[in-house]
DNA sequence: CTGAAAGCGCTTACAG
DNA sequence: CTGAAAGCGCTTACAG
């Protein structure tokens, strides 16, 4: 049987209390007291039994991870930001519960009320989700990863896509470009109610207009013929589109690319090419892109990290909008005369 | 604050111990004390706590998914066996607690030795692979999805990969067809050791030679370049292959087929084209292609299965194959003379 | 700096 | 068919 620690207290020669402490670090132990435990410790080979844990110290140090990893979605996306939850909930000591599907509401209420969980992450937030409902009323520790219509109450965290919209209408148009073209997600995305995809494509639309420059708006399906359709579209009967912004899954930029390539048209000589709010790596696409990056990391950690402050303490709600950036690998250039 | 047991029963009017046995079942309740139990969890919204369950009785209801996710897998399809692996166990009643990368081997021992998880299942197994050592020297309840060189006293799943690579050969042979190709995974994957591709391969050549098929062999990058490399050296300067077996990414599957079509090349009618130990669905290629299906749903089902009969009692070692399926779509036709 | 003890909320023999 | 009680292995006031 797996060491207690009545084991530990009594190889070290102490009470359980003061093991528990040593453990906590919630008083202060004398050195050899504290090294006694440690060896006992190192001996028996403990491991705090985690069900008890829970029940006298309320936490269990377990965060639920909600993706409901729809048919339609784009798993490799998804799954970074999942991994990023996971890994940055490890930095915490935390371990992460996987709540999938059908369990994104009925999971959720069952692993926090029974108290599996000492908080929750919420990611692929669509713009009506009832997860965030749920968590408002379920009062639990959590952060969303993404912005639903309705943020009271709640905590979330998220790329500012609005602004990574600007930015990219902004170097096109510094770069002298007066028709810029959008080439995004596949329509059952939008149509989804998935929010960012929302979000970027109204403030790209938006500023393009304060910026005066024309617009034109692709939703590909992911079939080689769907991208080849939307890019053609995009281009225009004149081909007079010099400036082309992706916010879409790698496999349709890439097939745009593609596309591009046939065509004869030239990055960035004929066409100024920016990928923005991706998450995989553009620096290997032929060629390289100018990329506006969306890092899992960065928006999963900060909200674990909100969530656990809220476990330990108080957390006013907020809407974190992470800036974005810039990153340019020569994929994009002035408009030429 | 939460209902307890003790909440129901003073609300229903019984023993605390006649709650819990209603709730598990484990001995007979008249028909009238079920009944005030039932409605007084309703009214109290009574859920069991978690930690204490796990305390008293020796069961946290959860399993470790352990998917090391590196930097070069191919992450849908090890994400649509994490999602089958979740959706099995939540059909038990468990739910599954996702360990990655780093956490790989260290992550096991923690969880399993605090008593975390009641069991593990491990996912993306390579030929040598860590985890299964620890698993058999941890001595936990746990499944292998997938097949380790060494598989002593371990609980072992897999489609049957070498079947499914006769079956592909069988089906060209029988079709006349006398030179044949593989079109595989990158270097880099079979560079890992994971063993599918390399158990794949072999049965595919050694079938092959019984079958008296001249073979080509390719493992392109996931480049249209490297694509495109690939099958014209698989195609031959004469051009004289006529059966094509692709065990890989859907991306380089598709790929492919757009470089045989660039090429001229029509299947069925030139070449015929099968898609081995696919996760994703060949129905919507252009053309759709006969496909020997790997369905993470059966073997993680049958994983979580063993692993949960391995908590409830005992399971003798083993290594269960999954016998593969053949599903024809029109993209193979007899050679033409 | 350390210990004795209550208590967290369940499960499960033991008893009837 | 049901109940009283021990006990699971911790945490944390309370006391010194």
């Amino acid at each position: 049987m797996a060491a207690t620690i009545n084991d530990v207290a009594r190889v070290a020669g102490v009470s359980i209390s003061t093991v528990s402490y040593a453990l906590s670090g919630k008083r202060p132990i004398g050195e050899k007291t504290r090294q006694r435990i440690e060896s006992a410790i190192l001996e028996l080979q403990y491991q705090p039994n985690a069900g008890a844990r829970a029940l006298a110290g309320r936490r269990t140090y377990i965060l639920a991870v909600t993706e409901p990893l729809r048919p339609d979605t784009y798993t490799p996306a998804h799954m970074a930001f999942v991994l990023a939850a996971a890994t940055a909930a490890r930095a915490y000591d935390y371990d992460v519960l996987l709540l999938t599907q059908d369990e994104a509401t009925g999971g959720l209420h069952r692993v926090t009320s029974s108290r599996l969980v000492d908080g929750v992450i919420v990611l692929d937030v669509l713009a009506e989700d009832e997860r965030a409902e749920l968590v408002r009323s379920l009062d639990v520790p959590a952060a969303l990863v993404g912005i639903p219509a309705d943020t009271d109450g709640l905590v979330c965290v998220d790329l500012d896509f609005e602004a990574a919209a600007r930015l990219a209408v902004d170097r096109l148009a510094d770069g002298g470009h007066r028709v810029v073209g959008l080439l995004g997600h596949p329509p059952s995305v939008y149509a989804r109610g998935s929010n960012f995809p929302l979000r970027f494509r109204e403030a790209f639309v938006a500023r393009a207009a304060e910026r005066d420059l024309e617009v034109r708006l692709g939703a590909p399906e992911r079939t080689i013929a769907g991208v080849r359709e939307a890019v053609a579209e995009i281009l225009g009967p004149d081909r007079d589109l010099t400036g082309l912004v992706m916010h879409c899954e790698d496999t349709i930029q890439m097939r745009a690319l593609d596309v591009l390539c046939e065509a004869g048209l030239r990055v960035p000589q004929d066409v100024s090419v920016i990928s923005a709010a991706s998450t995989f790596d553009t620096s290997t696409f032929t060629p390289p892109l100018d990329v506006i990056p969306l890092i899992p990391a960065e928006s999963c950690s900060r909200a674990v990290e909100l969530t656990i402050a809220q476990i330990t303490g108080t957390v006013d709600p907020r809407v974190e909008l992470i800036p974005p950036t810039y990153v340019d690998r020569g994929s994009t250039a002035p408009r030429r005369p």
